[in-house]
DNA sequence: TCGTTATATCGGGAATTACCGATTTAAGTA
DNA sequence: TACTTAAATCGGTAATTCCCGATATAACGA
């Protein structure tokens, strides 16, 4: 990912954020720990789907779909460790974001 | 328009920048000065729909949905003027907004 | 009043998005 | 190997968005 976004790139983080769910996803993710115990420390390698699905109240395949937009935005990063794919926040990609918006505006 | 924003205002603001015509439109906007002439001085009441959509290169019609959309996002206001409808960017609820995605990411 | 200009709104086709269930892939485990 | 669990991908329907041309409205000027 580089340091600068251009139009599209911008409009893409956008429309990714562009949703209810998947803002309140990436909120519920500032507190990792408040989701149920896994095997690895969510803290550290992020949070896996399964959880979000869970607390998101939505289908595996859409969760899933969810987090890939996240991804493909550049705000989370997704770790995968055996069967789990787990899913962080990625602060200086957000903060980069935010600071682009901003300047946009 | 309330000074706070609810998920789905949020959501409808951020809808409304994801899509690079709007969002250069807005740019555009900073400076009112660098427009053709017209009757009212753009600095103060805006600049015309008729040039917005010259230099954005779309359809009247086009041109008028994505102000209004702007508008509805409360991101520029529209002062009637005759036949003319000059619009202007909103600094106050801009920046409003900025922090507010600020906040929420 | 009639004609013209500026804008808004209507109606629609094409493209995209939202979300799902079904299926596939990947990894663990017996 | 076969079974299970986690996640990704596929295929599809409904809803939304994009952008247009056509039409309606509003305001001006002759």
């Amino acid at each position: 990912m580089p340091d600068t976004l251009d139009d599209k790139e911008l409009a893409a983080a956008l429309k990714a954020l562009a949703n209810p769910a998947r803002v309140r996803i990436l909120g519920w993710l500032k507190e990792p720990e408040t989701f149920p115990p896994q095997l690895e420390p969510a803290t550290e390698v992020g949070v896996c789907l399964k959880h979000i699905q869970a607390r998101a109240g939505v289908s595996q395949s859409t969760a899933s779909q969810y987090m890939a937009d996240l991804h493909a935005a550049g705000l989370v990063t997704s770790t995968r460790i055996g069967q789990w794919t787990h899913y962080r926040r990625d602060e200086a990609q957000i903060r980069r974001l935010a600071e682009h918006i901003r300047l946009a505006l």
